[in-house]
DNA sequence: GAGCCCGCGTAC
DNA sequence: GACGTACGCGGGCTCG
């Protein structure tokens, strides 16, 4: 019977713990990190990967057999601390109370003792997984063995060893012994990193090799290095060879886990005043009242008979949930490993479909691929509530591999707690399901490999059944919880109508991507590379020495301290160096200018030009971003992978980068956005009269506002008056105050006063709206989007002023941007509906919260038009119109 | 040595 | 301290 033993690296741990960990003390001072740390990565083992066999391997003190060879070896390494040493009694004692096999031999290292131990284990056909972080040891990895680094969640294979070391496991002594290993104060050959190792272990194939042909390389820095450290380098290698002789037990039986001498860990933990573990120990009540799901109502579905009994068992309800399994995080480009249904009855079932062996084979039986999709397709096109975790994930995967789309209506659980609110700790399943008192297994635990991606294709199929269908049974769960909260609350209409349909046209517009020009990329690159090192020439000289310009530390002693140049505000950590202090000291020294230079194009290349260029698919030439629909708190979608939301636009440079965006050939974009949509909802939910007239009268609310604050004739509104304006306006929705405005506008105080007075004399019921809406805040602790959308405000009546008016002035903000985004998202959900309708093939890409960008072929372009500048200014009925203005592009630039 | 926070800057 | 909502970069400190 072949087994699974775990090997963990004791003493790399002790050290790791203690130097990485926050000094940790009893009350009386004893120092317990090292304890500490080591209990968690051993406890942590348990927890996760049951093991049924283990031990724990120590360094000996002292001398050990490398020294007799290298008299240098570790000689850097200071002796162990006393502070350290006092805590390794504890940790015996702890192994000794936890049952584990302890393994320890005089004169040998903690990786010997592991080395040799998993030799003798794999010899007789068992697995080992070592538990370690030290390099050294990856040289063991190979069939049947394998590195678990758990504070990385990594875990090595061959193929990881080989993607990190470009060489593969049983390389790695040669190439350690080229490059040398400072921290075991192992010479190697001296001027050879990494790099050169590879390469050189690759064109020669070892170390041996490499000396063998060292008479016919050509002449090189890197033949001398290597001539003359000839000796050095092989005794490198006998140093890092690890033994495979040291003294450990050869029978599996040794390894065994046993039961833990509970009441001897209790007193360990008492003694050390470790009252956490004390609390997790299940004679001290369980830390959490979760308990496990009952497994006995799942179902693996292994025939045709069985696929069509389960389906004909979910077509009689009203709601099922719906969970996919897949070998990859990533929607578009993962596979479907299996899918699980549930009931409400708490039945549910697993259905594999692309579990592998270990070459990579279909496990049998599976059923296949056409017979799965003909029996699922009539329920999930069918009108049954479809509920799900994250059903976007879900939904990609169905829709684009499988073409098999989930027809509305749906239900996804983590949107719908996002708008309850729900979640401490975060959004995911698990910590949900827990919160409803259900405990399930988590992921680590059923791969028990957390890292390889597309471990769950190698889960065998019982467990994977038992995992998934509990998956999906906590959905149901959950849904059953949220659904009536949801009503209670009048958020309802929000979910089904507004949220839930958007799910589709999210999935669509990710999977669409959107076009970006690689050529056009390589140049802007080259372009702000030649910027750059252009201006970091000028700025060494006027710096008078070189620096990190992207520090703005090393910034802070250059302008502040040896040029002595005013500083302006300060910040947590030092001298602020932002864009408005920069600005202010152009004028008495030419470096700021430079630097804010240097700065703008240093972004644009990291952040936009390298980033999508990075992130584009060379097949199809697109960049896929992910919307993500329950992130903020105001109710707006979020983009990431990468943020299409913040493209920049001001400056040459922002539309240069803008260009790289383009049309698939034969099409063009279209761009329809709010015209001023946050004044317009403030004036909806002010009904200021004079504010709902302008844009009744189709005015230009800036120069309106200008004429008003200025007090002038329409016509002698100045372009100055107009910015000021327009600052005010943002402000007002933003619940600025005088201080706010006159640092934007780098005015006094006292004039900013002014023109808000001036703002308020006008717009009255502004002001008046401002107030209720705080005092609303105050006596309900929330405010409200104009579809239901909550937003606690837990400071708003707290004692301490900044964070009081810093709620206030979300109390204000929040109704206006979220109902600006409530209204696009209906408009996004109309908009592809009414399209689709009309089978006009405009694709919605982009939304950037007040603007949608559509591509299709020129020949839509007279229908789309006036259809999607309807749709969107009558998506929301306000108490003023809304304008939408639509223009054609050939990229994303303006203008 | 990775993870995380900070300062900063991009968008609306 | 002082203008709301995001995401993400590089630096640099902290922590695992």
């Amino acid at each position: 019977m072949k087994e699974t033993v775990y090997l963990i690296d004791g003493s790399a741990y002790i050290y790791r713990a203690f130097y990485a960990l926050a000094p940790l003390t009893t009350k009386a001072g004893m120092p317990t990190q090292a304890v500490f740390g080591f209990i968690s990565i051993v406890r942590r083992l348990l927890r996760e990967k049951e093991p049924r066999y283990l031990a724990v391997a120590f360094d000996s003190r002292g001398k050990v057999f490398r020294h007799d060879m290298y008299a240098q070896y570790k000689a850097n390494r200071p002796t162990m601390p006393e502070d350290l040493a006092c805590q390794i009694p504890h940790i015996h004692e702890y192994v000794e109370a936890e049952n584990i096999l302890c393994l320890a031999q005089e004169g040998v290292e903690a990786d010997d003792l592991l080395a040799s131990a998993a030799f003798f284990l794999r010899q007789v056909g068992h697995e080992v997984v070592i538990i370690s972080g030290d390099k050294d040891l990856l040289q063991l990895v190979g069939d049947g063995l394998t590195v678990w680094e758990p504070m990385k969640n990594t875990v090595y294979d061959a193929q990881a060893v080989a993607d990190k070391y470009q060489a593969p496991p049983e390389k790695l002594l040669d190439l350690f012994a080229l490059m040398g290993d400072s921290s075991d104060n192992v010479p190697g050959v001296p001027g050879i990193g990494p790099k050169t190792a590879a390469k050189l272990i690759s064109d020669y194939g070892s170390l041996d090799g490499i000396y063998q042909a060292i008479g016919t390389m050509k002449a090189s820095k890197n033949k001398e290095r290597l001539a003359e450290n000839r000796e050095q380098a092989f005794l490198s290698r006998q140093l890092i060879r690890l033994k495979t002789d040291a003294l450990a037990p050869r029978d599996l039986a040794a390894y065994a886990r046993r039961d833990e001498d509970a009441a001897r860990l209790a007193a360990l933990f008492t003694k050390l005043e470790f009252y956490s573990l004390l609390a997790e120990m299940p004679t001290n009540g369980a830390a959490s009242t979760a308990k496990p799901v009952d497994t006995a109502k799942f179902t693996l579905v292994q025939s045709e008979a069985q696929l069509q009994a389960m389906v004909d068992a979910l077509s009689g309800e009203k709601a099922i949930a719906i969970d996919t399994e897949t070998d990859s995080l990533e929607a578009r480009s993962a596979r479907l490993v299996g899918l699980s249904f549930a009931t409400e009855d708490g039945r549910a079932w697993y259905l594999p479909v692309g579990h592998k062996d270990e070459n990579g084979a279909l496990l049998p039986g599976q059923i296949k691929e056409d017979k799965v999709r003909q029996a699922l397709a009539p329920l999930l096109s069918s009108g049954l509530v479809k509920i799900g975790h994250n059903l976007k994930f879900d939904y990609t995967i169905l829709a684009a591999r499988w073409q098999l789309p989930l027809a509305p209506p749906l239900f996804d659980t983590m949107i719908a707690a996002h708008l309850l609110e729900i979640g401490e700790r975060s959004l995911k399943l698990d910590d949900l399901a827990e919160e409803l008192g259900f405990r399930l297994t988590s992921f680590a635990e059923v791969t028990k490999d957390g890292a390889r991606p597309d471990a769950f294709a190698h889960v065998a199929l019982d467990a994977a059944c038992d995992y998934s269908c509990e998956d999906v049974f906590a959905a149901w769960r959950l849904y059953l919880d949220y659904a009536p909260k949801l009503a209670e609350r009048g958020i309802a209409r929000l979910m089904d109508e507004v949220e839930m349909p958007l799910v589709p046209v999210l999935a669509a517009m990710e999977m669409r991507g959107i076009r970006v020009d690689a050529a056009h990329l390589r140049i802007l690159a080259g372009e702000f590379q030649d910027k750059m090192r252009r201006l970091r020439e000028e700025i060494y000289q006027l710096a008078g020495r070189e620096l990190n310009i992207m520090s703005p530390k090393q910034l802070g002693e250059v302008l502040f301290e040896e040029l002595k140049l005013p500083h302006g505000k300060k910040t947590k950590t030092g001298y602020s160096t932002d864009v408005s202090v920069l600005e202010k000291l152009a004028s008495y020294h030419p470096l700021p200018g430079k630097i804010l230079e240097y700065r703008t194009v240093a972004k644009l290349l990291a952040t936009y030009v390298e980033k999508l260029a990075q992130l584009r698919n060379p097949a199809t030439g697109r960049v896929h971003t992910s919307f993500n629909q329950a992130v903020t708190a105001t109710g707006r979608l979020s983009s990431t992978n990468p943020n299409l939301q913040n493209i920049p636009i001001r400056g040459e440079d922002g539309n240069r980068i803008r260009r790289a965006f383009v049309p698939a050939p034969g099409m063009v974009f279209l761009s329809a956005d709010y015209s001023q949509i946050d004044l317009r909802v403030l004036a909806h939910y002010s009904r200021d009269t004079a504010l709902c007239q302008a844009f009744v009268r189709g005015e230009d609310i800036h120069s309106r506002t200008a004429i008003e604050v200025f007090g002038v004739a329409p016509l002698m509104v100045t372009g100055d008056m107009r910015r000021v304006a327009k600052s005010i306006n943002f402000g007002i929705v933003y619940g600025m105050s005088s201080f706010g405005l006159a640092n934007q506008l780098n005015i006094g105080r006292k004039e900013a006063q002014k023109f808000i007075d001036r703002y308020f004399q006008h717009y009255p019921d502004v002001e008046r709206f401002m107030k209720e809406i705080a005092a609303q805040a105050r006596r309900d602790g929330f405010v409200t989007t104009l579809f239901g959308r909550r937003r606690i405000l837990p400071d708003i009546n707290s004692k301490n002023k900044s964070l009081r008016e810093f709620a206030e002035r979300t109390a204000i903000n929040t109704p206006i941007q979220g109902t600006a985004a409530e209204i696009i998202k209906v408009a996004m959900v109309k908009a592809e509906q009414d399209l689709a309708a009309r089978r006009i093939d405009a694709r919605l890409l982009l939304q950037i919260h007040d603007e949608l960008v559509f591509e299709l072929e020129e020949r839509w372009l007279d229908a789309a038009q006036p259809l999607l500048k309807q749709v969107m200014e009558e998506a929301v009925p306000l108490a003023v119109p809304l304008t939408v203005n639509i223009v054609k592009g050939d990229s994303l630039a303006k203008g």
